[in-house]
DNA sequence: TTGAAAGCGCTAACAC
DNA sequence: GTGTTAGCGCTTTCAA
């Protein structure tokens, strides 16, 4: 049965000892040129790769991660993220990694900046976040970044040299699927984009999103389409909502740039009997149930359980395998009907 | 910082030695009462668990592994393999693993018994292989038991008690996943679901997709669509495909349940203006393309890379880190449009 | 500049 | 039955 060459191998070849060639493996200097040649040598011959066991047997030290993530309670679509870092946790129970969530209150930049602060107090090895405010994230980073935390991040891009990683989708992208799936289902009409509660912190995402979707119609050559943006607010969602499919009856597709088709589904379902195509975003249970019934044709899962998951393995794999961390991860754009969810919920 | 619980730290809290501490995690015997009573109550206490690491600090042994795949020179569906196996062997360079990988003529048993003599007498740790020969795999299975090899599968399932695990799709579901999509673009009409070159290896395959696939539409209340099924064959399969649209010309939808979509797109295109609704499965480049040109509107992904590649990282996490294996794993059914399919190719 | 040696956590052989 | 010990591959310390 084959073997692994191992120092003590390379040693032998060399004529040296383990030390010397442990010098030369890790660039320690203090080696002389003869030596430093005879173990080049032999590394040039053989393949070798060091045995990570061994090599991280010596850390004793439970590297602990910190994740921080809007509260699941108060928006749903965060709640497969907490299943999410329990399995990749799960995965590596044998391993020295610690991994907390912490949660803070979507709606408050306060709420965001205080717990950043609690996690730094308790300063992990490295903290995964959602940062969804611009600029408290920004100057959260830094922060970090002077503690010696590494930060990485999901969900929302934020540009900065203190954030080593991103896992994410591409929403230009995404709203280009979903305008793809409208092209194939409706030949012609009118087609309403609502952004539900555009506010400041996922103006960005609702933003991109339209633009990949009117980018699709305008690429079309003899496009019979009319696109219509709507934006909506609580709480006079429903009365807007209502008004606005009044002036507008020819519409014959609704596109939801949140999570919340639900809401809309929901007045569809009552009001409107003949047909209106609706796409939306995300497989919350709500969502789901509209999906199944009918009211909803697709939903584009953004997947946020395994962004926290790829997420967080990359950190964990960073630690314990000395992975490189990469530094971006665009996750594929699933498309939902009522038939395939089931493997994409768990 | 935190450390984790050690053999020693067990052995000085119980005040019992390390080899004492071992022999009771192991279930070796040979413990007194006593003994395994203080050992037990501290476990109890402490949350232990064995760092991996060590352990396999002992196995200096290359653990091989052998996959065994439809030549993808022969049939371009299996050609993502290759890679999702490289993926998962790249993975673990730094781990004691060999993963090399066999190819057979999809069309010839003889070839599959061939390779798998091949592989017998290389008597690898363990073997992933896609069984599309059933007599034949049922066979060959049983001699990797008398030779102690692991046998694992994908993209076809088969029932033996010598398969350890299966990664693969659900097929049932997958054609109601096509059914649901037409369900949404046309709204009545006749469908025709084309079987191309069904013979014996590929049969299972086929009937399961058409199974779900006819199977959604008798569940729907008022069904106003009819299926019927078409056999083709090479190297007839341009006229008896053309004969078969004259004869039925009121054909809106066709569901090809292979990889071949892009065959029946090839003729669709030059001869019929008025749209008829394909959907395929599979990320074939020639597929892709139509996909692009607007002639496929949906393919299924049966992800065979990342099968492979689950298929692969499986037996190679059961080698070095002790991870059960799952004996099945079904893959989500992807739904590609011309928009998302970037996504899910390479 | 170099080699020898200890030790990381765990296993297994061995002596008592 | 039990404790001691050697050793897996690698790093690091120490003495030469």
């Amino acid at each position: 049965m084959k073997r692994k060459y191992t120092i003590k191998d390379i040693a032998n070849l060399a004529g040296v000892s383990k030390g010397t060639v442990d010098r030369v493996l890790h660039k320690r200097g203090k080696v002389s040129q003869i030596a430093l040649e005879k173990v080049n040598k032999v590394l040039e011959e053989i393949d070798y790769h060091p045995n990570l066991m061994a090599r991280s047997l010596k850390n004793n030290k439970i590297f602990s991660i910190c994740v921080l993530i809007p509260d699941p309670t108060l928006d749903p679509y965060w709640l497969p993220c907490v299943e999410g870092i329990q399995n990749a946790k799960a995965e590596f129970i044998p391993f020295n990694i610690s991994v907390e969530t912490f949660y803070f209150n979507p709606e408050s930049t306060t709420s965001f900046l205080e717990m950043n602060s609690i996690i730094i107090n308790k300063s992990p090895d490295a903290v995964l976040l959602v940062p969804l405010f611009l600029k408290e994230t920004l100057n959260v980073v830094k922060k970090y970044n002077l503690s010696n935390i590494l930060v990485t991040t999901f969900n929302n891009q934020v540009h900065s040299e203190y954030i080593k990683s991103f896992v994410g989708q591409d929403l230009i992208q995404s709203g280009r699927v979903a305008a793809k799936l409208f092209d194939s289902i409706i030949k012609k009409g009118n087609i309403a984009i609502i952004h539900i509660n555009e506010v400041f912190k996922n103006a960005i995402h609702m933003q991109e999103k339209e633009k990949g979707f009117r980018n699709y119609f305008e690429e079309l050559k003899d496009s019979d389409y009319k696109i219509i943006t709507c934006k909506l607010k609580h709480p006079n969602f429903e009365r807007d909502l209502t008004t606005f499919l009044q002036e507008n009856t020819s519409i014959s597709g609704i596109f939801i740039t949140t999570s919340k088709a639900y809401q809309v589904a929901e007045l569809i379902e009552k009001k409107d009997k003949n047909k209106i195509t609706i796409i939306g975003y995300d497989l919350l249970d709500e969502n789901i149930k509209y999906l199944n019934n009918g009211v909803i044709d697709f939903l584009i899962n953004q997947n946020p359980k395994r962004q926290a998951y790829l997420g967080t393995i990359n950190l964990i794999e960073y630690f314990i395998f000395d992975k490189e961390i990469s530094s971006k991860l665009l996750l594929p754009i699933d498309i939902i009907n009522s038939e395939n969810a089931k493997y994409h919920i768990t």
